[in-house]
DNA sequence: TTGAAAGCGCTAACAT
DNA sequence: ATGTTAGCGCTTTCAA
């Protein structure tokens, strides 16, 4: 195959003017403005670049004179690989790169490791506008992107920057709907596994102190939905046990669910704040015998494939969607002056995995 | 929340100097360099940063100079979007991403629409290296890419670009122990589903004209693979039926099966060179009350997750760790002197959808 | 249609 | 410890 000498530099745009005696407007305008010259000129200058070895306009240099980098940096909450292994955030990412892809804009991941609060990677990134993806509200890194002096656009959380383009859905109305169909159901005595509500390590009971602290707006939001739900049967929140895990993964979701369980053994509906979480209390239900939805309702939310399969009573929010938008909304050209906000629908799937409590199901038999 | 004037960038390196009554050199080393100026100094620097809005040194001002845009491209056979969606790429890219993390580079995802043979995203992407993932031989993108002044690692193919480094799995070995088992267990009679072998769309049978013509040498090799395998025990290539799909679904897999099995209804072994497509191929067979593997064996090749849920038999090939040599081969400033090609092992997983056809059951049952 | 001049914002020698 | 001097490679008025 076709060799080329991929380790020096040593044509420029102007020792390639120079080369061919003409001038380095020339040689420019051959890449970017072929109609600036003409056809025989423009045809020497390339032969002349191929001879030489001239990849083209260096992009950086180009992006230095152009002011834009042709590309979106992509800030997320967790490290860069998680979001290949959350399906919720891959299908956000499929989303964004779709509206990158018809933009001809690159998409680039900023490498932020949640551990070292080092923020330089922020400012090297050459792009010409953020997508922020469910990040908490003190974030620094977040904090450093809005120090650059480009356009942004959260997905989700955090909520109510000035300034700021955001895309996401109505995470209370969402869950308030949740709390109906459950309580509708007849269910009184409800347990909740939530996700990290800090960015501190916690693993286990929150009580209200620390749902006040969360700064996972999201989190908060979702929480609040239930609470008003559960209110308006009276019953209250405070006699609702709240389960946090700091890892969103089906193990942790599997082991918050035996803790809460083994606490609470009185529960007849365990609400879940994500699918994944709620696959984990799955698991451990079926694998400790306990019946879904016989003996036990559990629910999720995000609406990803998995729950889908499962056939768990879910939340469906439009991921990819979110993805899109929140790309149109950074690249589109349109009117920058007063932020937007873009509440997407969501639509609550009953499933198979809620059911009417059991002390119901005699109630209703006996009928 | 913090407000910031994302709109305007009046302040730069050299207003902050002069506001200050200082030189630039200063106000660079101030963030690049603390230890090159007075602790005082640089408090003050920084302070009046803050209060004049400047946002730190421009990233790419600072890699024009540096002559490093400290960040990696990444191109892809597929649109960007598609990535996002095939497990397999899914994994390479959670590998390649954990390798840039560590790194601390970004990942640029350089837009390609297939479609439109436009390659100026690959002169514009602003990186130190790229990365190719599974490409065809005469790509137009991975062209301007190898122009490009810059280190390049492949994933897969293409094999044997000079100057490139590449990491891969032996395709041909790993093939030829799938076809080993096969005739091991008795078949003679056999099928292969392939993924597109062209740019071009072709939806059919792949005679051994248009195999020889592949620009996809994953294919080539998996084939040959095949036919090696078969050769051993008589079976000529020429009388074993190849259907090929261009699209890479589960749905193009069961098409693909459907068709070859009408064509060909005695094979007892249909060989697919991916868990999709074979994933495919058992679901037409269940919706088709195909016993499988009574009736007919089906195998794969990648060991995605779902294949394993399915108890596919398969090969199972590393693919995170593909996508993290991939990084670590272009991040290493190692020696850059001689190419390097990195082989990764493979494992053949047998499932529960391959077994000794019908006529071998008999036989035994017979014994 | 082509060329000359003027930076984009920054960093890295090399002084001091 | 701080300043001076040169560019990095390119695009873009403006003039010819």
């Amino acid at each position: 195959m076709s060799g080329a000498p991929h380790t020096r530099r040593p044509a420029t745009l102007a020792s390639l003017a120079a080369e061919l005696g003409v001038s380095r407007t020339t040689v420019s305008n051959a890449y970017n403005r072929p109609d600036q010259l003409s056809a025989p000129l423009r045809a020497r200058v390339l032969e002349a670049a191929r001879r030489l070895g001239y990849p083209g306009p260096d992009p950086v240099a180009r992006s230095l004179r152009t002011r834009r980098a042709g590309a979106v940096g992509l800030l997320l909450t967790e490290a860069l690989s998680y979001a290949f292994r959350d399906p919720v955030a891959t299908g956000f990412l499929e989303g964004l790169a779709l509206a990158c892809e018809q933009a001809g804009q690159g998409l680039l991941l900023v490498p932020v490791s949640p551990e070292h609060a080092d923020v330089t990677a922020v400012h090297q990134a050459g792009v010409d506008g953020f997508v922020v993806y469910s990040v908490r509200e003190d974030d620094p890194h977040f904090l450093a992107v809005l120090q650059r002096p480009v356009p942004t656009v959260v997905c989700d959380q955090p909520i109510g920057v000035e300034g700021v383009d955001r895309v996401g859905v109505d995470d209370r109305a969402a869950m308030l709907g949740m709390a109906r169909h459950l309580t509708g159901l007849g269910h009184r005595r409800f347990g909740v596994l939530c996700m990290r509500l800090t960015a501190h390590r916690h693993d286990g009971p929150a009580d209200e102190a620390r749902q006040a602290q969360t700064s996972y707006p999201v989190q908060r939001t979702r929480l609040a939905g239930l609470r008003d739900g559960f209110a308006e049967v009276g019953v209250t929140w405070a006699e609702v046990p709240v389960h946090e895990r700091f890892e969103h993964t089906i193990d942790a979701g599997a082991a918050a669910a035996a803790e809460l369980l083994a606490a609470h053994p009185d529960i007849t509906a365990l609400v879940c704040t994500s699918d994944i979480l709620a696959l984990g209390a799955l698991r451990y239900a079926v694998q400790h015998g306990l019946g879904v939805p016989e003996e036990l309702t559990i629910t999720g939310f995000d609406g990803v494939p998995e729950a889908e399969r499962a056939g768990l009573t879910t939340v469906r929010q439009p991921v990819r969607d979110k993805g899109q938008v929140a790309g149109e909304l950074l690249l589109e050209r349109g009117d920058r002056s007063k932020p937007r906000q873009v509440i997407l629908p969501t639509e609550l799937v009953v499933g198979t995995t809620s059911k009417a409590p059991r002390a119901l199901h005699r109630f209703f038999s006996g009928w």
